[in-house]
RNA sequence: GGCUCCGUCGUCUAGUGGUCUAGGACGUCUGGUUCUCAUCCAGAAAAUCGCGGGUUCGACUCCCGCCGGAGUCACCA
């Protein structure tokens, strides 16, 4: 049987860290099986509605490469993919139940319910609609709330992340189908949706857990086979106990986008918090990573989201792809995240900036903090050439007339290449009689005024013969 | 409060009765890679397996109780 999932947020804002892998999971089982899964907008709930929402849900798939078989954009057989135009199929299906006795309209005002409630509360009982059932409810028409009629008894099922489930009667209530405003509840609109889309396997958060056993007497009642169900536990926030929500400041999937972070390290830190293969492999392609998928290896509980995992993920994938895919590859990613400065100049260039730095990035946006040198003059700052640790003891005409050395020296490297930059260098090392720390820091500094860089010589050589001397010159006469 | 779920290093986890004096990863610390920062490499510290009882020759692994945490009890999803 063909394995169908899908993704069924509400269009109410953002997709965050918390949320996303109620995505991820049916993707990699649905590429896995060769099935399909189906993105489906749950916008029932009209007050919290939020305009471009559901556009900011389809960037954050397609960012972190979770293609969709049907749904908004891409259409498919079962549409429509937005709830709030299903209406008449939700009426369709509710009438089945008014006709078999399973559902009644319900004229109790708001604040009779609130009463009953309130009683429960203060007698410290269960609150049970079922217990309140209007005695001769008059026929359903829209505009009237619409009452499932629940049969109290016990039900067990399997979950595919938490096991063997069993609850008793008490958790079978009398649950609003369709509301006032004739939109129906979430508890309806998937179960129809997910039967009328033929998925077959429903994933979602554990705060569904406890609503189950409602859910099986839906599918009991409308005589449809179940679903396998299986529950996500939750990411949790990094203070604390509860699970991350916009509250904690969870941040939006995409803002990581921006702020430097890889699909792919996004992808591969979001799937293995909360799953893994039992290796003890770290790094997964996509690709791996739907082939090794496997239900029964969710963890079952809760996992802490940790932000610096994702940054290590996020150099790994840096050097990955540079090492595997090459320098261009990684050039191709990092367009949006230069400096301005570097806006003047080629790619060949800017290639080759990123060639010496990229095993020094966490972030691909590090780039606009590290690289300004290599694209304008650095202010010079001679404080911190004569406080740094090395150089702290030398006077500063010594310091001056080292620098002169230094332009001397490389002035005659015809061919300024790494390597004859650092034989030049090796020289002046026992010229000099001076100490590496004590000379490439000096000519570091003075070249770039920055806190680091790559390796000297690389930098020389990027850097280019005419450039280094001027600005070793431009400090030796500031001195 | 009722119901349900969960409980191994600070964090993510491996572990399905003996191979566990509990393994890996992040983070932390130390050392190495002719300067810095990072990478990389080597090493260290870090979990009396929530607690208490059983069962068993033997339990992190099975059973019971307790404690702790979470979720849920909406005309929200």
């Amino acid at each position: 049987m063909e394995i169908v999932t899908r993704f069924a947020p509400s269009p109410t804002g953002y997709i965050h860290i918390g949320n996303v892998r109620s995505a991820i999971y049916p993707y990699l089982l649905a590429r896995q099986n060769n099935g399909k899964m189906i993105l489906r907008i749950e916008d029932t709930d009209r007050a919290r509605y939020v305009e471009g929402a559901t556009e900011l849900i389809e960037d954050t798939l397609e960012w972190l490469g979770l293609n969709w078989d049907e749904g908004p954009i891409v259409g498919g057989p079962n549409g429509p993919y937005f709830q709030s135009e299903r209406k008449e199929i939700y009426i369709k299906w509710a009438k089945k139940l008014i006709e078999s006795g399973r559902a009644y309209a319900d004229p109790t005002p708001p604040e009779k319910i609130e009463e009953y409630r309130k009683e429960c509360n203060e007698k410290k009982i269960p609150f049970l609609y079922r217990n309140y059932r209007p005695e001769n409810p008059p026929e359903w028409e829209e505009g009237m709330p619409l009452r499932f009629k629940a049969e109290p008894k016990s039900y067990t099922w399997t979950d595919e992340v938490m096991g063997e489930m069993s609850t008793g009667p008490e958790m079978l209530d009398d649950i609003i189908l369709i509301k006032k405003d004739g939109f129906p509840t979430y508890n309806f609109a998937h179960i129809v949706d997910d039967a009328e889309m033929g998925v077959t396997h429903v994933m979602r958060g554990v705060e569904y857990l406890s609503s189950t056993p409602n859910y099986l007497a839906l599918y009991e009642a409308l005589g449809l086979e179940r679903p396998k169900l299986v529950s996500l536990p939750h990411i949790l926030a990094p203070q604390g106990n509860k699970k991350l929500g916009k509250r904690d400041g969870a941040k939006s999937v995409t803002e990581y986008r921006d702020d430097g972070v890889l699909s792919e390290a996004m992808l591969n830190y979001l799937a293995c918090l909360g799953w893994n293969d039992g290796t003890e492999q770290e790094i997964y392609t996509k690709d791996e990573l739907i082939q090794k998928f496997s239900l029964g290896r969710i963890q079952n509980s809760g996992a802490r989201y940790d932000e610096t995992k994702l940054f290590w993920y996020n150099g790994q994938w840096i050097r990955k792809i540079f090492d595997e895919n090459g320098a261009d590859a990684l050039y191709a990613r990092t367009t949006d995240f230069w400096p301005e400065v570097a806006d003047n100049y080629d790619d060949e260039y800017k290639m080759r900036v990123l060639a010496i730095i990229y095993d020094r990035l966490k972030t691909l946006s590090d780039l606009r903090s590290m690289t300004e040198y290599f694209f304008t003059e650095p202010r010079i700052d001679l404080d911190m050439l004569i406080n740094n640790k090395f150089l702290k003891k030398m006077s500063e005409s010594e310091i001056e007339g080292l620098l002169k050395q230094v332009v001397k020296k490389l002035s005659d490297v015809d061919d300024f290449t790494a390597d004859n930059i650092q034989n030049a260098l090796n020289e002046l090392l026992t010229e000099t009689n001076k100490k590496p720390a004590e000379l490439f820091s000096l000519i570091r500094i003075a070249v770039s005024f920055a806190p680091f860089s790559p390796a000297l010589n690389l930098t020389l050589e990027v850097l280019g013969k005419n450039i280094t001397l001027a600005r070793l010159n431009a400090v030796a006469s500031a001195i």
